[in-house]
DNA sequence: CATAAAACCGCAAAATATTGCAATTAATAT
DNA sequence: ATATTAATTGCAATATTTTGCGGTTTTATG
């Protein structure tokens, strides 16, 4: 049999079952697991599975999001790779919907164990590729915009449970309007976010500086740190220091 | 033989099997497999294979659990295509994981007007482009297989609400055993949509007939409605019609 | 933290590819 | 027809790829 037609009843099994094993496909195929290894790893290079330990699993489908995401791309990844450093090991994280959070989940590294709740669809479903992270989706009525749940639901399960870090996605920051967002009802949720958390970080373009929506979340300094593109001294960001925000 | 004639042939033989080694053809066409390989170049400079090392694959690679998954595909579009049918203006439907489901979901009509209620991810994700349907994903832990939640969150919130319609998706079915799934986990939300229901309904591929699995949902009579591909007056269907259950 | 499973690494054997070359065949022009 | 050119084919020597295995390290999980 040839490597190709492998490749292809490997991709098979996983469009059917979402998951397989290493050891099952080398029975299937006959072939020693080094060698189904080896198939995962050139599958993977190709972006057509993501290898976990033990296996492989279906990458997402996750939708239209991905265009948004072009849009200052390069920016958001710098600013996530600053935000990767303050993840750890055994941590609880809250990730919010948005862009931004999105770049970070993307370039989470496999073997980082963490529990991770979040009311985004498209985050939910790239860590179901993540062995080893704990995922929980928020429930609730959908809006439609974000790929995100809004609602009673989550915000009553958000009351019961407590994060070490919330990385907030919002629209507009300003140091004396404060967390403003477009959406009312993306409001409360938020603040239930920001609530069940000891550390509030938000990754911020520098374009969203000294800008305001027309919803209050919360208070400027309800935020712990804030990652920008920007070097953490410049002058831009000392209003924002002043109120007690720490920068990277 | 010329070339020619032997390129035709080994065009054949790939379009019967996907792909071809050139052992093989080399002994069938009685030519060197230096020549074979020759051939294999010209073919692919013609774009009409793709050489991989030991022989060459089919362009337009079709699944190779072959004609079967693609013939299950046109089976739940059939399937779907009855379910449909079903489904009215302003009503409430809780719509469970799995690709029948999914398939259902991908041929709804833009103007129908519904409330959905999903654990599943995909399903979710897909509502999100119908304006006219409220969709609420049940929260809950990840099952990374499924790429569905489950948990004692939607459990709870499945106690609240009420549905016209639950297409559930089922693993396997028999008129003794009932339904039964191979996660323990999911049986336990999927008893909860069937409580929260008027009418359940199963897409069930007829091969799922007569089958079983580790762990019980519930017995066969709690389902109202079974669609297959096969004609509701089949003999392979009775067993299930003297239960009570509606054939489509 | 111990233990079993899985991943990784390097190696060697086997299979397959590549290349240059010579022999053969086909094509074409004269 | 025949000479010349071009294309095709098989072969041998050499390179590359693939694969399984033993030994070691890493990972998952109780």
């Amino acid at each position: 049999m040839l490597k190709e037609e492998r490749h292809n009843v490997i991709l098979d099994e996983l469009r059917s079952n979402n998951s397989v094993k290493s050891m099952k496909l080398s029975e299937i195929l006959r072939v020693s697991e080094d060698t189904i290894r080896r198939d995962l790893i050139d599958l993977e290079k190709n972006g057509q599975l993501k290898k976990v330990h033990g296996g492989a699993v279906a990458l997402s489908y996750i939708p239209s999001f991905k265009k948004r995401e072009v849009l200052e791309k390069q920016t958001k990844h710098v600013i996530a790779k600053k935000a990767l450093s303050l993840i750890m090991d055994d941590q609880v994280l809250i990730i919010d919907g948005g862009t931004s959070n999105m770049q970070l989940v993307n370039i989470l590294p496999t073997d980082k164990k963490l529990t991770v709740f979040t009311n985004s669809l498209p985050v939910a479903s790239k860590l179901c590729e993540y062995s080893n992270i704990d995922s929980v989706l928020l429930g609730g009525s959908i809006l439609r915009k974000g790929h995100t749940t809004i609602g009673l639901q989550s915000l009553e399960f958000l009351l019961d449970i407590h994060a070490d870090i919330c990385f907030l996605g919002i629209t507009s920051v300003d140091p004396e309007f404060g967390l403003t967002e477009a959406n009312l009802e993306e409001t409360t949720i938020k603040k239930a976010m920001i609530q069940a958390s000891d550390t509030v970080v938000s990754m911020v373009i520098s374009n969203k500086l000294n800008t305001r929506q027309s919803f209050k979340v919360e208070n400027m300094d309800k935020m712990s740190i804030m990652i920008t593109e920007l070097d953490p001294t410049d002058g831009r960001l000392q209003p924002y220091v002043q109120k007690g925000i720490k920068m990277m």
